[in-house]
DNA sequence: AGAGCACGAG
DNA sequence: ACCGCTCGTGCTCT
């Protein structure tokens, strides 16, 4: 976070202008170096708070009550609620309007939380900069804002908005002719930047005869620009979209039957700011704007954008592909077959909608076509084009995907991963490659150093980075500078990272552009309604006894191997494939997801399962009606392109990974519609009551909370304790269950000791694991000699036996369970 | 193919 | 705030 804090502004009382007001410094984000004159909202922001407030209930509220502000006279039919104080708006997701003002607040504010009933977003720095980028104005957001909100917009708000779009937005960085231009409509601007001793030293002049002149410091002429008339985006048509002639009013998402449509004429005879803003959005050009520039040189190009990111004023990209006479043209289309989705269609017109390639980010969901908009956007750019993707299984789907949407020759695409070096042919083309091949910095062999070179010498007119939750990470982060790319897209169906750098992305990508909403994708049929729950597993008294003496890594294997949730798994499973779905199990513990697949017979691919076999699998899981539920670890959440299945099963989930969640949901949206009622998708969540595993649900569920997914809570599966089917029924089994885990746990702790051959059967599969991972994968799976002492052999004897002995050593809690966890007692003391 | 390495994400 | 741990990936060399 890099968010101000107040001591930080105190200790320079200089600076008077970034002394910001406590409250609402707290509550809105402020980049690190914003200039943004919020000093000057205090004395607003008081009056209002303090001015006729109701000494009612408030102080129940507190801050929040806002009670106080005045209500317009027709609030009824207007959506939102502005606060004043954090920027945060309100949508009443019932009113009928809703939808077009879901749309702009996409457009201006970043979505918190989206249920159905009741949204929440919040006006951002960076939402606005987005806001900005896609062509709205200042005066445009406000007005609409104001038009839609019950209440006045408070003027801190207006005055935030100003404030923020005043700097964001104004300048561009335009290439043209393979000449970097810092464009704006604004030349006050321009002069601006040049007094900026990093920027003037970057600018470019020219003469008559278009030889570049030494300024040497002259910046007598530094309020020339270059003029030109703005470019619109008039002519300009994105293949796959299908439009009657008069269409370009009515959303043909939202085509509704008549009574509706009649009422939703009269609110866009309210409000038709929203609908002028949709429009403006394609066509915001009228005759005789223009635009001022001056020319920057490319080897400057990196230090300026930081240094614009620096004071805040960040360059827009946007590429000018069909001014661009020096690179050759990529003859690529679409196939006349092929016809994007409306919610494509809008994301791509925010990239395109001035006539240029507006670089930037497009949220959508996975099975959603995220691949089909990427591949629409390279057709429309129809330049040489880059993909990046996180692994090379995904560089193979997007070449095949590539082949299958458009009328791209085979020898024109290429593909650069560590077992595949190919080049286009001809001047233009495309190359699929992963993040790392490019970002590797280490020796490379000489192929792939030949490649890079060709990589990078080159100029690309498109790059296309899937997966770009991954871009900001160190490695990964260089790419974008490396290539030298026009445009540049990034896709992802969830923009959270745990740690805080998605924020680079603004500046390392673009803006966001367009964030489509789930559960409206959902209810038109383009992705999976799914029915999301939590089952409550009651941990087995004995398995709780461990737990609570354990730490917290054994703990982790102890609730995920409760009895109770693995036969709630099993209930589940069996359940669903009566229905007739087709099941994934997924568990991040690989030990669990071994004990689990191989109790319950099923077929299970893990990191160490070799290529063919993965494929083997899942070819069955495909077409062989016999196999209905796989396991998978943590391979499934990216790299494997699974096939379709209707029903997924969490049974460990222990860390908050909000994205690791989604990508999960991910993978059954893509399930088709059977009938216009119900769910037709299952995600289920299986957590062991009380233990640490709650907290961690939670967490991860936030996501898909906000994304307007109810979880239900599941205390008890019907006619599960009757099954007599069900595994671990007996206590005795429970008791072996336990031990075994324990025992695996022991041995974990404790691995590199020594090379145990000859054990039981269950080896069979660990030896895959000692293939593929290192050998101490091997050792402390199988090895139950690594308990040291005799009195672990003793241990070890019960564990092969039944249970019964085994219950008593919870209970006793004395002499001989210390010995048996000394090892563990011994990191845990000596850590603290 | 397998070992070794470096790295990402949580 | 930092570190350590696990699981996973891709690239390179043998």
């Amino acid at each position: 976070m890099s968010k101000r804090t107040l001591d930080d502004t105190l200790s320079d009382e200089e600076d008077s202008d970034v002394q910001l007001d406590e409250m609402l410094q707290s509550k809105l984000y402020v980049p690190r170096n914003a200039n943004l004159d919020i000093a000057s909202l205090n004395s607003n922001h008081h009056e209002v708070v303090n001015e006729g407030r109701p000494d009612f209930i408030s102080h129940i509220f507190g801050k929040e009550d806002y009670t106080y502000l005045p209500l317009k006279k027709d609030h009824a039919s207007r959506p939102l609620w502005i606060s004043p104080e954090d920027g945060h708006i309100i949508l009443e997701g019932f009113s009928p309007i809703a939808e077009q003002a879901q749309d702009f607040l996409v457009a201006i504010s970043e979505p918190v939380s989206r249920p159905a009933h009741i949204q929440e977003y919040k006006l951002t720095p960076y939402s606005l900069y987005a806001a900005v980028s896609v062509g709205l104005e200042t005066e445009d957001i406000i007005e609409v804002l104001n038009r839609l909100s019950k209440v006045p917009v408070p003027d801190s708000i207006t005055q935030f908005i100003r404030q923020c779009t005043l700097s964001y937005g104004k300048v561009k960085l335009v290439l043209k002719h393979n000449r970097y231009y810092v464009e704006s409509s604004h030349p006050e601007t321009l002069q601006m930047l040049l007094k900026d001793s990093i920027i003037n030293a970057g600018r470019i002049l020219r003469d008559e005869n278009d030889q570049i002149l030494n300024l040497a410091g002259n910046s007598s002429v530094s309020n020339i620009f270059m003029v030109n008339s703005k470019p619109t985006g008039k002519d300009l048509t994105i293949p796959g979209i299908q439009k009657p002639k008069d269409q370009g009013k009515v959303d043909p998402e939202s085509l509704l039957d008549k009574e509706q449509e009649e009422r939703k004429k009269e609110d866009e005879k309210l409000f038709g700011a929203v609908v002028r803003i949709d429009k403006e959005d394609e066509e915001e050009d009228y005759e005789g704007e223009q635009v001022h520039a001056f020319e920057i040189a490319a080897d400057q190009v990196e230090n300026i954008k930081k240094r614009c990111n620096d004071i805040d004023y960040p360059m827009l990209e946007e590429y000018d592909f069909r001014n661009d006479t020096i690179n050759a043209n990529l003859e690529i289309d679409l196939k006349p077959t092929t016809v994007i989705r409306p919610y494509q269609e809008k994301s791509l017109s925010k990239m395109f909608g001035n006539g240029r390639a507006r670089s930037g980010i497009i949220v959508l969901p996975c099975g959603a076509g995220k691949t089909l908009v990427g591949i629409t956007a390279a057709c429309t750019i129809k330049k040489s084009c880059l993909v990046l993707c996180t692994s090379s299984v995904s560089v193979m789907q997007w070449k095949q995907q590539f082949l299958q949407w458009s009328n791209i020759k085979e020898n024109q695409i290429a593909v650069f991963t560590s077992d595949c070096k190919e080049k286009f042919s001809g001047s233009s083309g495309i190359v699929i490659s992963t993040y790392s091949m490019v970002a590797n910095k280490r020796k490379r062999s000489y192929d792939a150093q030949k490649m890079m070179e060709f990589l990078e010498s080159r100029e690309w007119g498109f790059l296309l980075l899937d997966e770009v939750h991954v871009v900001p990470a160190n490695m990964f982060r260089t790419v974008v500078t490396t290539i030298a790319a026009h445009a540049k897209l990034g896709l992802t169906a969830t923009l959270v990272r745990e740690d805080e750098k998605i924020d680079d992305l603004n500046f390392l990508i673009g803006p966001k552009l367009y964030e489509a909403n789930w559960m409206d994708l959902a209810s038109r049929g383009h992705i999976a309604n799914v029915q999301c729950a939590e089952v409550w597993c009651p941990m087995t008294p004995e398995f709780y006894k461990e737990y609570l003496r354990e730490n917290t890594r054994k703990r982790t294997l102890l609730y995920v191997m409760n009895p109770k949730k693995f036969q709630a798994c099993q209930y589940l499973i069996q359940y669903h494939e009566r229905r007739g779905d087709k099941i994934i199990v997924f568990s991040d513990n690989v030990y669990a997801l071994v004990e689990y697949a191989k109790k319950l017979g099923k077929p299970y691919i893990y990191g160490g399962t070799g290529q063919q076999e993965r494929m083997r699998i899942l070819q069955n899981f495909q077409y062989n009606p016999a196999v209905n539920t796989i396991f998978l670890s943590k391979v499934g959440d990216t790299s494997i392109d699974l096939p379709e299945a209707t029903c997924l099963i969490q049974i460990s989930s222990h860390y908050g990974s909000r994205r690791q969640e989604a990508q999960r949901l991910g993978r059954i949206l893509r399930a088709k519609r059977r009938n216009d009622e119900g769910f037709n998708a299952f995600f289920y969540s299986l957590v062991s009551r009380d233990t640490q595993e709650m907290y961690y649900s939670t967490k991860r569920q936030q996501f898909l909370i906000d994304q307007g997914y109810a979880f239900k809570v599941i205390t008890n599966l019907e006619g599960m304790d009757s099954d007599p089917n069900l595994v671990f029924k007996t206590h005795n089994e429970q008791m072996d269950l336990l031990k075994a885990v324990l025992l695996a746990n022991e041995a974990d702790l404790k691995d590199e000791e020594i090379d145990h051959t000859d054990d039981v059967g269950r080896i069979t599969d660990r030896r895959v694991v000692a293939k593929s991972r290192a050998g101490a994968v091997k050792r402390t799976m199988t090895s139950t000699k690594t308990l040291s002492g005799g009195d672990n052999m003793a241990y070890l004897e019960y564990s092969r036996n039944a249970g019964g002995q085994f219950a008593s050593r919870g209970r006793g809690g004395g002499q001989s369970s210390s010995k048996e966890h000394h090892a563990l007692f011994r990191k845990h003391y000596g850590r603290k």
